[in-house]
DNA sequence: TTGTAGGCGTTATCAC
DNA sequence: GTGATAACGCCTACAA
């Protein structure tokens, strides 16, 4: 239908200050009666010829429930907050995507909280908690300091990959996934693997790490600490120390705890002379889009973040009607290895 | 600590109903001189010791003042809307950013609405301007219809990159970035040159073909229908789209909407058997950190995303608490060439 | 079946 | 200087 050309008899100005009160005084009625016809609580209450009226003139008045008040009063209120480190992160944004997309099916909004770059942001999500402001909230790869800050908050969070293994919410199996990686480089012939770490404080990583450490073992191959770096994400930087690490090879694959470092370990790559896949192995984390436009197309590990996010915010929402108390069993994620063709079989030496 | 049972002295437990009532009960005040005090308008009004005693009881209360009741009565939100066409590309991911940051500093938050996975965002945004959710939104490349619809509420809304040349709010100094790229590639010797272009309806990309067209003959180049092809970002497809692009080759030089297209030209070309910059030169738009992941390194028009988004909330928020009606003239961004690898003179043919 | 009244927690306007 | 008191727009007993 047409834009709205609303001059002529009842005006439909959507926007500004069109109350129940408004609607309830033109179609005669109180206003308690608009507001059980509008909440659809009106079954068997207000007659059906009411109820018509009513929806009929609010429509009209092109009525639009003040959801602050709404809040105000029930305590109900339809927005999340998802904290995450970094949206800037391609992952990150997936999981936003997927996160507010679930949400809007559930009728609710999200709000963002960049967890790296406000320092403040413990605060901030508190004072959303203490106004009512949110419902609940996501919280992407806490840690310890953070978890008790929020401890008074907890059962309207939901915790993803937290730094202790989550009592609820969502865990990634982590370990399964690295395993899958190393499983795929034994596979392969490799026997020296060596370790791009991520150059962040967060349990994600160190976990990676153990699980490799754990692998390296279990299959009876070799890894020294020699054969690791680690690099923040700052890509001149990751591929300096990539450069560094590559410059005697004595490994013939490298695993990377994140796709950033891997593109970085290409760059360094060709700066040395090194061939992938033919000297050099290199697996990935997280599968961001990016992987597949790195040549060789890298294999790596994928987080289905796009399930992440959208589970996240059907659980946080389940536990926020829920009765508190009732724990549930935490969610873990599978992960993926994504065979592609940055890994080769071990050059002969 | 227990869960909350605020009986007896002075709890402190941050998170519920603690009102500026309990507060004042508390420091036996009133409640309007707690509100006074905590909205800074005490000045001369309250005695300093009065002023002193309100702080600290709130401080020990852990007082929060509740957001929802004090924009009710205010109409003063501190919620901002940013409306983008897909928070997934890389590059909206800086906007969001950036935005984020701008609006933090400022006090506010910012909720997502993404314009393309949500056929009824238009209708979700008014929903929210009614309720007075939000103070104001950003809305990024929108177009004639979503203009038209948002008339009620466009002096709440900054439009960036908008179908119609705003009258105020952001605009892209596109031809100007086109223009560049093209004059880089004139300089290198280039006469013909191909167009790779983005398949979705956005006035943005309409006006790159533009300007593309203008500098051609500007330069006295040659371009021809034949030498263009659009593609979504989907990676596979757009690298069909390229690699047929590419089979002829009548050209030296490909302009690419995007740098996703870049990418997926390099990965076409890579299965034709050409060489970049070598045989073919290759200029992507906005400059996502992929970019320079790429092998050769990508030459790409960047947009300064970080200053865009930043100064969209600023301008958003100043419009906002202006009188309506003293339009801001349109801010213009300026767009520059970022020159890298994959670009380099002209084979001898 | 419908209407009345009270309150959610603030801010703002007046009296005192 | 400080404190009642009235909105803001909605929901919800409870009364009619």
């Amino acid at each position: 239908m047409a834009t709205d050309g609303d001059d002529g008899g009842g005006r439909t100005s959507a926007a500004r200050g069109v109350t129940s009160y408004a609607v309830a005084k033109a179609a005669n009625v109180s206003q308690s009666t608009v507001s059980l016809v509008l909440s659809g609580k009106a079954a068997g209450r207000v007659s059906p010829a009411t109820q018509a009226l009513v929806l009929e003139t609010a429509r009209r008045f092109g009525y639009q429930k003040n959801e602050l008040a709404r809040v105000l009063r029930t305590g109900a209120s339809r927005l999340l907050a998802l904290a995450v480190p970094n949206v800037q992160q391609p992952f990150f944004g997936q999981i936003l995507v997927a996160a507010e997309l679930a949400a809007r099916e559930a009728d609710h909004s999200v709000i963002l909280v960049d967890t790296t770059t406000d320092p403040g942001w413990v605060e901030r999500l508190l004072g959303m908690f203490g106004s009512r402001l949110i419902a609940g909230c996501i919280v992407y790869a806490s840690d310890d300091a953070t978890e008790t800050a929020l401890a008074d908050v907890r059962d309207r969070i939901l915790f993803v990959e937290a730094e202790n293994p989550p009592t609820s919410g969502i865990d990634l199996d982590v370990a399964g996934g690295v395993a899958k990686a190393v499983a795929h480089l034994a596979a392969l012939g490799h026997r020296r693997i060596g370790y791009f770490a991520a150059d962040y404080p967060k349990a994600t990583y160190r976990r990676r790490l153990e699980a490799f450490g754990g692998e390296i073992v279990r299959h009876g191959l070799a890894h020294e600490p020699a054969w690791r770096a680690a690099a923040t994400f700052e890509i001149d930087r990751a591929t300096e120390v990539a450069t560094t690490l590559l410059s005697t090879l004595p490994f013939t694959a490298l695993f990377c705890d994140d796709d950033l470092l891997a593109a970085a370990t290409y760059r360094a790559a060709r700066r040395v002379g090194i061939d992938i896949p033919g000297a050099l192995s290199v697996v990935g984390f997280n599968d961001i889009e990016m992987a597949r436009m790195l040549e060789p197309e890298l294999t790596t590990v994928a987080i289905p973040a796009e399930a992440v996010g959208r589970t996240a915010v059907r659980r946080l929402l389940g536990q926020l009607d829920t009765k508190a108390g009732e724990a549930e069993m935490p969610f873990v994620v599978e992960l993926e290895l994504r065979v592609r063709e940055s890994t080769a079989s071990r050059p002969s030496d």
